[in-house]
DNA sequence: CGAGTGTTGTTGTGATAACAACGGAGCGCA
DNA sequence: TGCGCTCCGTTGTTATCACAACAACACTCG
């Protein structure tokens, strides 16, 4: 699979074919650069135009709070995007930084020609531009879900909001989540171990059932 | 001041004249709707396709948890947008009612339409749309940032992400938040007492100085 | 097969926050 | 001046959590 066919299936390209895309790179100022397991991409405090789409390797985003001490955020992978809505408002200094958590290469493209269809010259350019928007919002909605679930004040509140919240996206009571018991912890905000022991009190009460990722709800 | 002098002070449509305003209303769909205090705007569930202007008066966002238990998530008033996130991404149900908080009026725009330019004929369009994309960026951002500033374990710990934040905002160590007391401990997910009690011994302990809405770091 | 590693569950302890109840300061208003 | 109201701080009690340390189990790889 070459570089365009490989993009045609990332969400920002979708619904482009090869040929389209090949067409359309030029007009988005797209850049591809490498970087070695370590290296920085973007630092806390730049202020970027672009957007970065993973074309192999992954990312890693870290924030950095005022202590010093870092946490990861979130991870990036092949087809995955990163630093768009910094991209899309004009000045914002990035609160975070973007690491390359092993080597990778990422295509950079100018985020204001994305989501300006320049003229017929670039077929489907405007169902780009739609993806990008739909991207961003898409990750608006992502933040707002995670607040809801860290809003409750115990840890059996978190963990039924959140599940509640997979069951309906599921359709079922019987679903599998993906995180182990770190990452759910981690993505709560709670310590694991807590979170184990919360787990196994509300698998007592009958409330749900779980083994690793694997939920039944009652 | 007029329906259109009035939209183009808004967030939206900046940038454009009056005139260029009535003109691309059409194009956008845009549909007045009066609604009464109390009055639903949108349900939980409901999948929308339009975004929400307030022309007068103001909508409260409200979530309900799986218990019942109903909170306010935020208030949008004359100027502000509702809806965009749910807009942009076919298909997701609001996870949120919205509700007149007082007699309002809002105007609807048809998001595809307001992203999506259309011909010559509509000068400022895609000016519009890039405004639309902006604020939608700008509210993920928001949402990146609370996430942040809720993230520490501690009150302590919050309270000194979110000052130290709306400091770099401010560009000083001395300024004023747009929350009181109670604004504050909902924003950051605590009680309101217990925050005032750290924020207290914060104050004895020579971090801060603060009286009211106004805070001095050390 | 056994060592090494990673994941999950369990328990105890001290720290911290939620909660409830109250008092006082400041303000508008009659 | 006195009343009612909102906002803020204080205190004491109780529930909850973070943290640390450890045990049980599964998986991988030589």
């Amino acid at each position: 699979m070459n570089r365009d066919e490989f993009l045609a299936r990332t969400a920002l390209f979708q619904g482009s074919t090869p040929e389209e895309i090949q067409g359309m790179l030029g007009c988005l100022d797209a850049r591809e650069r490498h970087f070695e397991s370590g290296e920085y991409i973007h630092r806390m405090g730049d202020v970027i135009k672009t957007v970065g789409l993973v074309l192999s390797g992954s990312v890693r985003i870290e924030s950095v709070d005022v202590w010093g001490n870092v946490s990861v955020v979130g991870v990036t992978g092949a087809g995955g995007m990163f630093g768009e809505a910094y991209a899309a408002v004009p000045d914002e200094p990035l609160l975070v930084n973007v690491v390359a958590a092993e080597e990778c290469t990422v295509l950079f493209l100018n985020l204001r020609k994305v989501l300006t269809t320049c003229s017929h010259a670039c077929p489907n350019h405007s169902r780009t531009s739609n993806n990008m928007t739909s991207i961003i919002a898409r990750r608006s909605l992502a933040l707002s879900r995670r607040i809801f679930h860290v809003a409750p004040k115990t840890i059996r509140g978190k963990v039924l909001a959140y599940l509640s919240d997979e069951a309906e996206r599921a359709g079922s009571r019987e679903f599998t989540i993906p995180f182990d018991r770190q990452q759910l912890a981690d993505y709560l905000g709670v310590d694991r171990s807590a979170l184990s022991a919360e787990l196994s009190r509300m698998q007592k009460a009958g409330l749900i059932e779980t083994r690793r990722s694997h939920f039944v709800l009652k």
